[in-house]
DNA sequence: GTGAAAGCGCTAACAT
DNA sequence: ATGTTAGCGCTTTCAC
């Protein structure tokens, strides 16, 4: 381990001879240098390998350019989202740090987010929460922006995909396909997501004159687990779903598995929508018809509006919704005229 | 948005009666404070929502508490290691945060790591380069440890899954199976680990016999995109293999897709095994066969190695290897008897 | 255009 | 057991 020291600001404007501020306003890209000295000091810098101290940069007042970000890590949703998020961050010259909470985290956050506020310019929240938890944070110094996660009195701006456009949509062309037993699994319900995703799916339903039974309703939580216990439970119901529309890719993963485990065929028993479109969905046999939430762009949505924020400009709006849109695979396919629903 | 400041140390010992540093010696459960003063102090400063600054604290020559990780985040590989450094770190009291490498990254997150070195009091690495960047590190001023990344002379603890055994112990499988033409797709050969299993592969191959035909090792490198190239160049060649082992599971299911997508059945015509073990895995269809790694343990072990150097003492060893396991699910079978092999 | 002084919140080191 | 001093590396004033 070589173990000499990173340089400070304070040698670099040693060895540039001048004044520690004039050193900082240059390598900041500050006016109020003449071209010359900054040029000598960014090369200076530049040889010496000067990193700033961001964590001296920020409790000196200033900005660490680096934007925080909270999220339940391991799903391929927000993985997108950070993917998108850490593009649009790059782009704009800060980095991203995350903090992942773990499955079981039921706690509000409370003190990461300032513990994330103590280093960040702003921060983006995924939270599997419900909105309290947020608004309970002790000060917000900084700016918020969440996603997938707005309150009916936003606090913070919010970021989300249009789940209840998708999810009608999403109903609609399993109706089109001629199925009228089509079930539902739901997501998260503490998320304003999930709850949409339920509406889209009822309206719908209602809207074609079909009947929504409440054993065709299934609980579930956004997760494989819960998914699969709903594709079991519902496989056992007479008469049978034809069609059954998970809340998003990973419970309709769930779903899939369960069917298969009772000698179902996807779709030709039963046909099978998601939501999201994750990476995965286009991968897996079959390939999975969903509704594609633009998950990057998400993250890149939520990156601007915050480094907005930062500079000091109001937030355009404080919900951004992004459109969904129809991804038809094999997963679904039109109902078989046979009995086939009975039994 | 309230924007009462959080309390700081300063007033929280003003409140106790206190000088500042008995308010942090009490803080920071060190002793030379009475029991009464102490019990006080962490009342008020519970009452008072105090939070300390781990900037400052760490600025300031202290412990920040906080563990940095790097590593390409939207992996299951390493969503896993991530779970169980996450379960680790807060076990002793500590905090992860993370910085995820985009997928294109190629250039060597030199600055990243001294950035995370602001903050952090030691690193977790997982890095999809050459071991080069990791000793280009402008500075190593608090401990680093590797995840899946050794060196031949490690500077840096690593932890590492036994990857030559698990690709003996895979291509034995198979072979136990009855399969002759057994292919191989490798992963990232910067990496030591697809190093590794390439040579457990061909290692075994050679013990039982068997030869090792150019054109059945297919040039992969850990992701899906590349595992279904594989995947398609193999189904075409003549003789077919009739068994792929896949240097881990996420290529494994893009070789499964490319063969699903040119009429070949998995494992009836061709078997697979992966490498990793995935939650994935045992959900998708058919159920991988894999060689498990104890990826969550993985994370466990660079936190306590991490840990153990940030209070000063030597890593017990500078290379932890951890045990891989055979899972038998159903993408592998016995060899057909009839010459299917051939075409 | 440049610099000097002061301080962000905290903790080591050295008092007492 | 407790307090005082100094300083981490930087940026904000406010000078010139």
């Amino acid at each position: 381990m070589n173990d000499k020291q990173p340089p400070t600001l304070a040698e670099i404007a040693k060895m540039a001879g001048v004044s520690q501020m004039t050193a900082s306003r240059a390598l900041n890209n500050k006016p109020g240098v003449s071209r010359e000295k900054r040029e000598e000091i960014l090369l200076i810098a530049d040889e010496m390998g000067y990193v700033v101290n961001r964590a001296a940069q920020k409790l000196s007042g200033g900005r660490s350019r680096i934007i925080g970000m909270i999220a339940q890590l391991h799903t391929p949703f927000t993985s997108e989202l950070v993917m998108g998020a850490g593009s649009a961050v790059r782009a704009a010259g800060y980095e991203l740090l995350l903090y992942s909470l773990l499955g079981g985290d039921r706690r509000p956050p409370t003190d990461i987010v300032s513990l994330l506020q103590q280093f960040a310019d702003g921060v983006i929240a995924v939270l599997p929460y419900e909105f309290d938890y947020l608004t309970t944070l002790a000060s917000a110094r900084i700016p918020v922006v969440t996603i997938d996660h707005q309150s009916e009195v936003p606090d913070y701006p919010s970021i989300i995909g249009d789940s209840y456009q998708g999810a009608r949509v999403a109903t609609r062309h399993l109706i089109d396909l001629g199925h009228r037993d089509i079930a539902f699994v739901t997501g998260n319900e503490r998320l304003a997501s999930a709850r949409d995703r339920r509406r889209g799916f009822e309206d719908a339903m209602r809207q074609a004159g079909l009947p929504i039974r409440r054993e065709y309703i299934a609980e579930g939580d956004y997760m494989q687990k819960a998914g699969f216990r709903a594709g079991s439970r519902l496989a056992a119901i007479k008469p049978r779903p034809t069609a059954i529309f998970a809340a998003n890719d990973i419970s309709a993963l769930g779903v899939i598995a369960a069917l298969r485990e009772v000698g179902l065929r996807v779709p030709d028993d039963v046909s099978v929508i998601g939501f999201d479109d994750i990476p995965l969905a286009s991968q897996i046999h079959p390939a999975l018809t969903t509704i594609r939430q633009p998950m990057q762009q998400m993250g890149r949505s939520a990156v601007n509006t915050l480094l907005a924020l930062i500079v000091g400009l109001e937030a355009p709006t404080s919900l951004i919704t992004l459109p969904t849109e129809l991804v038809i695979r094999d997963s679904t396919m039109p109902r078989r005229q046979e009995g086939t629903g009975g039994d």
